[in-house]
DNA sequence: CCGTCTATTGACAGTTTGTCAATAGATGAA
DNA sequence: TTCATCTATTGACAAACTGTCAATAGACGG
């Protein structure tokens, strides 16, 4: 008998610093819709869409980068340098289009559950006082 | 000189089963609200909150409640035994119910920013064609 | 020539996830 | 009674993913 009612489980687990992961993904799909990007490029646009953009290192560009060419929902080429070092460019393929249009009604779908599940808690809130 | 704008990053990597991580925590402790439950109970209301819930195998439910045991957000107990074998009851604590509000106005935010993207994703469909 | 800014890559340790086997009591059928 | 089945919970492992940080490197201003 290991235990029966008595307390479990305390210690270890303070902070959880992760992010909800799945999100940088399609942003970065969509910002290539209309012109190629290279993964500098994409980091900075992306204040515009999450409110902890400086919170993100800069490297876990290159690793969504690179991990989405492996799916070949983009493709890269060096591109012409202006300042600085090489540039990689990214650009959305067909496959990259229909992934983010995939991803997109996810999304959807996402939202929609949140919002079930906020308004579940504002009834339950507001009933029990 | 490794690469230059050959291919790469191709290879591994086809599916991604992961799901929205840090979604069933405020679901659980939602659902505790009004009343103690046992983990099974839990896995059982899972469904009108989301739209896979028979995707999900049975233990991650005991995982993720142990973990907020260990948070502090729940606490457990014996509860009776009507059919089948024990069951630990979870209680929503004082702290569970502060982490749950945090939760809500996080997802709120997350809300906001996937709308935002959806805006900005059915703008640049429309307007490409 | 040096420091700084832009840009990208690689590696590693720690966490989280999906999966699955094991345990176990209660119930109903044969 | 014995067996299969359903309800419930636990533990463990490998694979995947994350945060973090150091290293490299070209261009530019002073």
């Amino acid at each position: 008998m290991k235990h029966q009612g008595k307390r479990r489980g305390q210690g270890r687990r303070v902070v959880t610093k992760r992010k909800i992961s799945g999100f940088l993904q399609p942003i970065f799909l969509l910002r290539l819709y209309g012109q190629d990007r290279h993964g500098y490029d994409l980091l900075q646009g992306l204040q515009e869409f999450v409110s902890d953009a400086e919170s993100y290192d800069p490297s876990i560009i290159y690793r969504i980068m690179r991990n989405m060419e492996g799916s070949g929902w983009v493709t890269s080429y060096d591109g012409t340098v202006s300042r600085g070092p090489r540039r990689r460019m990214y650009s959305l393929t067909e496959e990259g289009k229909k992934q983010l249009a995939q991803w997109m009604s996810d999304l959807q779908r996402t939202k929609d559950e949140i919002n079930h599940l906020l308004t579940a808690y504002r009834q339950q809130t507001t009933e029990s006082r």
